[in-house]
DNA sequence: CCCCCCATGTAACATGTTACATGATTGA
DNA sequence: TCAATCATGTAACATGTTACATGGGGGG
């Protein structure tokens, strides 16, 4: 069977709210999700595939303008596969490499479950964010001798970005709890 | 002309020192070099086009053993390609997506250059990444309240990484310039 | 009327992924 | 001798990059 990439969750996460295709591009092109391409060449490509596999649909907008405008839309079965991908827990290996795709899940997540269920995905990135630093931090005191000083110093820049990640999790778990409260 | 990936200039890099490709994918598999990707089919066609580009040779060792292994090395031509690209100055593009090859010239950089050119450079990449925090505080100040609570707790988690990288940097020349003056 | 932005596409190309395949060494 | 690791490769495939191309609409 058919496998997304992640610009393909992007993309559905994007179309929750209807839009076309260069508005996806636009969205790329402009803002903080600047990490996904917006060429083209990536954009129309992408957009065709998940259509074919029914997982988004065009259709005319007439309600805005006379024109009529064809927006890209979720299908149900689009939005049940966004919703588990959401939905998959975050391993240690996840933690490691895809800390983008994560973070992509944890923003799509909102409009789908329970903040319980937000903690628990945030707790266990957590989780294997520490487990993360504690493997670099071996590497780091086994080898700093024998490593370039240059070497050593990325190795600390990696240590730093992931304890931001870490801090950051903390501080996105007692955000959201404090909103239900705060309810 | 030829356009070396970022995984060309990281099996460069590497190739500083002699090693076999079955090396280079033992570094990517089992080191914080993780980041680029160890399988056979990536490694060695890569190995093949840095080698129809001259910028690596091919040699036996008998020094070591005698059987005499095979062992790729930097061509002189090589040396000079990766020296050339870990000189080049980091714009802001390239600390907005590219930071990864940022550390990875830093890394090699080392072997090339003194530390004055070291420091200016990374001088040049806090400046940028401090104009970056700004665009993405200014993103973050515009639209919080409209924005949705995961969206914004994303856009957080963003600026957090990019400040551990501005504070590292500051680390890093302070850590180099106290390095001179202790020879 | 002309330029800019909206809007969508395609073709050639290089790269990387996944899976398969082979053979040599070496330590238990 | 048998399994694990060293060591190198290839083929099919999907994706993304770069560059080119087209046409409509709106504002100055």
């Amino acid at each position: 069977m058919y496998k997304l990439t992640t610009l393909g969750y992007a993309i559905l996460g994007l179309l929750l709210q209807p839009m076309t295709g260069y508005g996806i591009r636009k969205v790329f092109e402009l803002t903080p999700m600047g990490e996904y391409s917006s060429s083209p060449g990536s954009i129309y490509p992408a957009l065709k595939r998940l259509e074919k596999e029914l997982l988004i649909e065009q259709y005319i907008d007439f309600e805005k303008s006379v024109s009529g405008k064809k927006l890209y839309k979720l299908t149900t079965s689009g939005r049940k596969e966004l919703k588990n991908w959401c939905l998959k827990e975050a391993d240690l290996s996840d933690v490691q490499n895809r800390m983008n795709e994560i973070m992509l899940r944890f923003v799509f997540m909102e409009f789908f479950v329970e903040t319980g269920i937000v903690i628990k995905f945030l707790k266990s990135v957590k989780e294997n964010i520490d487990i993360y630093i504690e493997q670099l931090i071996g590497y780091y005191e086994k080898d700093k001798l024998s490593m370039p000083i240059h070497a050593s110093l990325a190795l600390e820049q990696g240590i730093g970005m992931i304890r931001a990640n870490s801090r950051w999790a903390q501080h996105a778990i007692e955000t959201i709890t404090n909103n239900i409260h705060s309810d």
